[in-house]
DNA sequence: GTCTATAAGATGATAGAC
DNA sequence: GTCTATCATCTTATAGAC
């Protein structure tokens, strides 16, 4: 494999695991088994490293998304699905989202590396709030829903989730989350939310 | 004011902004007017300073929720208030929670840490369901619900909520997601959630 | 592309004077 | 409690040889 891309690989499972701050070029070197100079030929400084780690995320995240709008046979499925990429990064050996990690320490992250992730945050919302849309379209999903506040709080909820997750070292804090946000745009045939 | 409270108020407020790898005795030296060597000998570890900082941020919320608990008149306003509290946290100054800083940086936090955050987050949880048992026994809450699920959702949602009012410098991150959790929970008299 | 060598500064932490 | 002085190490990054 190409080494700018093994560094890649690596640098972002320390930024998964650790974040931007807690991990040096050393450590990469170490691992990929050369020098830090090699390093800053590939990647001058540590924002252009965490800068080609943000867009391959981005990347990869919109193919899968993709994948998952020419497949899945409904709004339900498909956000399931959306839900099961946060899952699955998770079973990737205990990772937190490497955007997230990056949204966190704000000051101390390079601003082209925050924009990045802020279109990645946003580009979540907008298509689980289309997807929102969809389904009530479809009659799938409660009529009354608001789509950008739904959009929103999905997103929120499952970084949220991996955090708890990465923990307690607990899948099921993900899964429930994924079982109470799809029960909640859920429409119910019986009026089951009804009280008493 | 105490030379080891100053040292707590801004070793949080670097834990809440940056996180605990991005900041340094010295920055929190040159803020209080000190030198690092004194700093030493309040907290001779920078494990020993986020302790003291994450026994502080318990017993706060302890004490919040017990505010909360004294005098809310019902499950919805208890749980509208428990989200509340950070919106407040975000308004000091757009700043993350301090546990989910630390809860997210695993490996490289001191395992003493990272216990009491796990605490921390634990109480949440279970609060939150406690409230909501309580809400599915007036009438308030849907009565299908499962409260650890509900619980689970809602302290991953503000969380992760935060991190996305932090990184776009918007309040209405936290709000939109506090409408919609609450709204997940109400029961419909009128079968509102009902499709067609 | 990778190396050696090196720079200039930061880091957490300690010893001992005041 | 705070200081000066010091430590060994790590950090990001560059220059120039191979």
């Amino acid at each position: 494999m190409a080494t700018s891309a093994q560094i890649i690989d690596i640098g972002q499972e320390y930024i998964q695991k650790v974040g931007f701050h807690a991990f040096s070029y050393r450590d990469i070197a170490k691992r990929v088994g050369i020098r830090t100079a090699s390093i800053h030929y590939h990647f001058p400084t540590k924002a252009d490293l965490a800068m080609a780690i943000v867009e391959r995320v981005r990347e990869a995240t919109s193919a899968a998304i993709a994948d998952i709008d020419a497949s899945a046979r409904s709004a339900g499925e498909r956000l399931r699905r959306y839900c099961g990429l946060f899952l699955r990064t998770w079973g990737q050996g205990d990772r937190l989202c490497p955007m997230c990690m990056l949204a966190m320490g704000q000051d101390a992250i390079p601003e082209e590396v925050r924009s990045g992730v802020r279109d990645f945050w946003q580009s979540g919302e907008s298509w689980v709030a289309q997807t929102v849309r969809d389904g009530q379209a479809s009659g799938e999903f409660r009529p009354d829903l608001d789509p950008r506040t739904v959009g929103r709080t999905f997103v929120a909820a499952m970084e949220g989730a991996m955090v708890a997750a990465r923990a307690f070292t607990d899948r099921t804090r993900i899964e429930d989350v994924i079982d109470h946000l799809i029960d909640s745009v859920t429409a119910r045939r019986t009026g089951g939310a009804t009280a008493v």
